[in-house]
DNA sequence: TTAATTTAGTTGTCACACTAATAATTGCTA
DNA sequence: TAGCAATTATTAGTGTGACAACTAAATTAA
């Protein structure tokens, strides 16, 4: 294998990845969803399994403790989520959308999927196959041991 | 299309953007490496095309220009790189390596390029190639308009 | 049952991305 | 050539990511 060639790929990954969010992002301020990226994600997550206590939707959403907190600090100020005691263990909390998050959920959906399928274009349902196959490999390659 | 099977990639992407980064960052650490990914590919830039201006280099590198700023000046506070005027306009800035950079630069270049390969296990040429094109495929589907 | 360990969540610090605003300079044009 | 627009770099503000350290609660071990 020659390694100059693929000195680039850490490049190009990073590049279209802040590309994609970025996209998203200018998208959703265009519509005044008044909401994030990352933000978005953690309600859909919330609005398909409701509720679920921190670090479950940590691993979900693949962000970290810290992240999360942050992440749903700002939620919570926006009125879309609340913490509420968790039945069994005091030391966690559980998360749930408002009304108000349904309903964000519920009427940006539609939206998100068509701003989504954007990147898509001039690609093959093979495509997509070899897209996830091939990053989650590299992935787990790198996942193992460090 | 099935808007459905599509959802996931921007989170796969993301994911994979971020490990891919944290491995690397892990591995630099280890050896004491004491720089970051990013700063790393800057440095990697200047060492092929010395010198630039603060603009050309932000593009060559695919970060915004106030970001670049941000960068460079953890940089020059390393002692890696220098600010001189540029011969001709006032208003730019060139960019060069220290010599000290330059040392960096050639010590780390084939342990970087040890780490990097990592990713590729278990995946072929055929598959590198068809990452770039997918990749570059979407950046350019969400590069034109927005 | 106390003591040690583990777990859930938060906070602090540093680095980076993106937007908007600004200062200084340059270049165009009327 | 005077005035205005465009360009280069910087700064400020917000959001996110990784990591370390911390508190409080739960679990395990002695």
């Amino acid at each position: 294998m020659q390694k100059e060639k693929f000195s680039q790929y850490s490049f190009i990954l990073d590049r279209t990845a802040r590309k994609v969010k970025q996209y998203a992002q200018v998208s959703f301020a265009q519509r005044d969803f008044d909401i994030t990226i990352d933000q978005w994600s953690i309600i859909k997550i919330l609005f398909q399994e409701n509720p679920m206590t921190h670090k479950e939707l940590a691993e979900l959403s693949g962000k970290d403790q810290p992240t999360l907190t942050r992440i749903m600090d700002i939620l919570i100020k926006k009125g879309l989520v609340r913490r509420v005691e968790h039945p069994t263990d005091r030391r966690a909390l559980q998360l749930q959308l408002t009304d108000e998050g349904k309903i964000k959920v519920d009427n940006l959906s539609p939206l998100v999927a068509e701003v989504r399928m954007k990147a898509w274009e001039n690609l093959s349902e093979e495509d997509f196959e070899h897209f996830v196959r091939i990053l989650n490999t590299i992935y787990s390659n790198l996942e193992k041991e460090n």
